[in-house]
DNA sequence: ATACATGTTGGAGC
DNA sequence: GGCTCCAACATGTA
């Protein structure tokens, strides 16, 4: 669920409860819920790998995390951490962080880090990069101030489609590679969104959980790099370590 | 069954 | 005060 293209397909499912009266509100989440009932959902939008339900004094935050998942019209066999009624329709959202925005949108999000937005901005993008040249990039793309909604897929996925080893500091990214990898991130992530949507995405794995190089054919490796210390999945071959 | 996985956070420690 | 690090969180799957 995670990942930025996921929460545009959730965005999309959720489109049609925009101008919706909410008439219920329950679930086991501990955040202090303003009152929703009787309000209306203003706009459904999403920033990276959060869903912002709009309402007109206030937004309903939902982080996945790791765990998290939803259900639309449809219950799962565990209690909500929210669920919002529309009369016979229901949002159910389980194991997922809720918080409650006050703020305008506009003055807490910047629309031109998040991957999926038309806003994106490449040239922003790349001014972050070069102020962080000591950064590995395993870590930089996962880096939500940057390439929000990136997630640990996009991460191996993009690394190997641009062949950049992942522990390859940012600075010392030939200026046409750093490029590469800002247009691939973006790339990548609406053909995960395409994929994700017909169900085909895992298929579509080119070193992401593989233990043998597509390319050179000979055994992938997988360890845990970077201060984030995620998951990594690279061919020491053909993916080049720029120092 | 035990470990691990599409992720963030808040508080301790420096 | 600010930065960094890591434990904590939570559920489905192999």
């Amino acid at each position: 669920m995670p990942e930025g293209p996921s929460l545009v397909i959730l965005k999309e499912a959720l489109a049609p409860f925009t101008g919706k009266k909410v008439t219920g509100v329950e679930g086991n989440t501990r955040v202090p819920l303003p009152a929703i009932k009787g309000k209306k959902i203003t706009a459904i939008k999403t920033w990276g790998k959060e869903l912002l339900i709009c309402f007109p004094e206030f937004t309903i935050r939902v982080h996945f995390l790791l765990f998290g998942t939803y259900r639309i019209n449809e219950r799962k066999d565990m209690a909500p951490r929210l669920r919002l009624s529309f009369g016979k329709q229901e949002i159910n959202f389980y194991t997922s962080a809720i918080r409650i925005l006050y703020e305008p949108l506009n003055e807490i999000y910047d629309w031109s880090a998040d991957v999926m937005s038309p806003d994106w901005s490449h040239r922003k993008a790349m001014a972050k990069l070069r102020n962080i040249p000591g950064t590995l990039v395993c870590d930089a793309i996962l880096d939500q101030r940057i390439f929000a909604g990136a997630g640990n897929i996009i991460k191996n996925e993009v690394l190997f489609r641009i062949r950049v080893h992942p522990a390859t500091p940012v600075g010392k990214l030939p200026a046409r590679k750093r490029s590469q990898l800002v247009k691939d991130v973006v790339d990548y992530s609406f053909l995960f969104l395409e994929w994700k949507k017909a169900y085909v995405l895992k298929k579509h794995w080119l070193i992401h959980t593989k233990k043998i190089c597509p390319r050179c054919n000979i055994p992938a490796h997988k360890a845990y790099l970077g201060k984030t210390n995620r998951r990594t999945f690279f061919c020491d071959n053909c993916q080049v370590f720029y120092d």
